[in-house]
DNA sequence: AAACGTTTTGGAACGGCTTCCACAAGCACG
DNA sequence: CGTGCTTGTGGAAGCCGTTCCAAAACGTTT
């Protein structure tokens, strides 16, 4: 059925050897023989069966990407810059979509058993230490992405200076009660993203002597339904805040339905300040902490490539920093 | 290193075959020997390697998509669709982004010579005549979506019925100059989801005498730039139009900008249209035409999986419909 | 107990590539 | 022209499953 390297040689009157010498570019092949057998493979169209190809070599020319998908745009940020990055070396890219802890699970411990792609990218779930001891027992090179685990690579934001940096902002505007919309903490992990956020806060409000009050902080879903309940909420209280600040973007997209919905007027009424970044922010005109999520993806992928072509690279941990967009939502500087 | 069925055929004390027939579910297996084997294959943590499995079956599990995947979230709702149909079945999902027609035409002509992928996705690309002979000629089922090909299984949306809708309900507000935005059309493909928006129009205008105006209808890249660039233009016509249509809801969003911009009112001033249905058209408050997209995902990925297991199936032409979104930007009904 | 049919089993062959080893060919030199 | 190197080449073995065929094991019948 399909052409092989045997049919390239007996027409090009070669052994498959040398066939398969030129198709890797190897240097010990006689000039005029490669020829012959460039010619019988253009003759022939030959294209070399990359299934085969990875069960002698034992790598698939793949790599794996375990992302929450698509519950945020930030993940969609960050896999733009995976996919810019796996063009070039000409990697593909394996989608694995986590809906729930039970297929996350399921991912991490099926995914090292199967040779079926030669890296993972990890973006931000946590992987326990049964699952990071898999992953080395499987040679199984793993980058994490907006998460931390000490034994693998990860490429984390600064985001308790990124929430910190915001929150001063709010705070030197004059804003003094800031309601807080944390993201709902997903599954029991060590390292979170969300409290990074809270944290940032409290340092804020630390330095300038703002009490902390806990009915000012709430958690919901990263959606912008559960931005809009926890606003309502805040803004039916009794002594509302001025300013909300929201974990991501999307929680902040709600905040602003809610405002609009109580005909209150941003900034002037409330102040409301995002998390993330992505596109949209900037076409609603949302303050918020920028991300550099694009960047995080090709880091990702560039680390990765590494850690496959040398397995025993140490882990390495890459902080990255934040932007304070300021824009028309909590009044432009 | 790996462990393999030699190994569990000798810890069990049988022959490969056996083991074989075990992990395929054979029934020829007697039970006490089934037994044997499933404790030899729990005791050392065997699992098949997918490679050597696709080798000797010449199936990989695994499908491919290719998408223009970033430009328009349009995409990543398509992509929901088609990861949550490719879960159930375990399929592994091979993401192929296109950026240009460069990419495009290398991946319709390789792909189909790599055998790594079972079937193929094709979102928004019309292949040429060339293309869908070398997926023939290999063997590769090809699907595909808001595309048309008449010797492929393909899923389109009734888009002229789409536009034709929603121009007659501007025209039933009570608008008589509409202004266009179309999408810019990629590659030179008989088919052409942009065009079917213009000719909805068309029809629209017709039905009641609307002279068209070629100077009311542009072009522009499916992006908020280019959808604001020409709302400018629309606007800052002598006798602009009272109502702007625009092929995508991003290029709408755009259109929301320049009007803000111009401190004119949606809709009092000017009416606003999208197309497509995302997510964020909701939040907007934009009026839009829905197209099914996370159906068309799902959709697809059934009929691939159906040409896979039967080759020989005839190709199908799938026609959805799309749903009107009156909203705020064209003053509720 | 022989003969036959059925169920179950072992393992060679196969898939298409890479790699390594042994050997052939080419060349320089004395 | 033989000797000793270097360079180039053929093809067996190996990667790890599935499948098919032949043969073993078992059961039934006379």
């Amino acid at each position: 059925m399909a052409v092989t390297i045997y049919d390239v040689a007996r027409t090009a009157g070669v052994g498959i050897g040398t066939v398969s010498r030129v198709l890797n570019n190897s240097e010990k092949v006689k000039d005029t023989t490669r020829q012959k057998v460039l010619e019988a493979i253009e003759q022939l169209n030959f294209k070399p069966d990359p299934i085969a190809r990875s069960m002698s070599l034992g790598r698939t020319n793949s790599i794996g990407i375990i992302v929450p998908f698509f519950t945020r745009p930030f993940f969609i940020e960050v896999l733009k810059g995976v996919q810019a990055a796996t063009m070039l070396p000409g990697l593909d890219l394996v989608l694995f979509d986590v809906k729930n802890n039970y297929q996350r699970d399921h991912y991490f411990t099926q995914l090292p058993m199967r040779r079926k792609v030669d890296g993972l990218l990890v973006i931000s779930l946590s992987p326990d230490e049964a699952a990071v001891a898999r992953f080395h027992e499987a040679n199984l090179p793993t980058v994490l992405v907006d998460a931390y685990h000490p034994q693998l690579t990860s490429i984390v934001v600064n985001n308790v200076d990124g929430s910190y940096r915001a929150v001063k902002a709010l705070i030197e505007k004059g804003h003094r009660r800031i309601g807080f919309i944390n993201g709902v903490i997903e599954g029991n992990f060590k390292f979170n993203q969300a409290n990074d956020r809270l944290i940032g806060l409290h340092r804020a409000f630390g330095e300038v002597n703002i009490e902390f009050e806990p009915e000012l902080v709430l958690a919901t879903d990263w959606s912008r339904q559960g931005g809009k309940q926890a606003a309502l909420q805040f803004l039916n209280l009794p002594h509302p805040p001025t300013a909300i600040f929201a974990a991501s973007d999307i929680q902040a997209f709600g905040v602003l339905e809610a405002v609009r919905s109580l005909k209150l007027r941003v900034p002037e009424d409330v102040a409301v300040m995002g998390y993330d970044g992505i596109e949209l922010a900037e076409l609603l005109d949302l303050s918020t902490v920028q991300q550099p999520m694009h960047l995080m993806g090709e880091l990702a992928v560039g680390r990765l490539i590494e850690h496959i072509s040398n397995p025993h690279r140490p882990p390495e941990l890459i902080r990255l920093d934040t932007t304070l967009q300021e824009r028309h939502t909590t009044g432009r500087p």
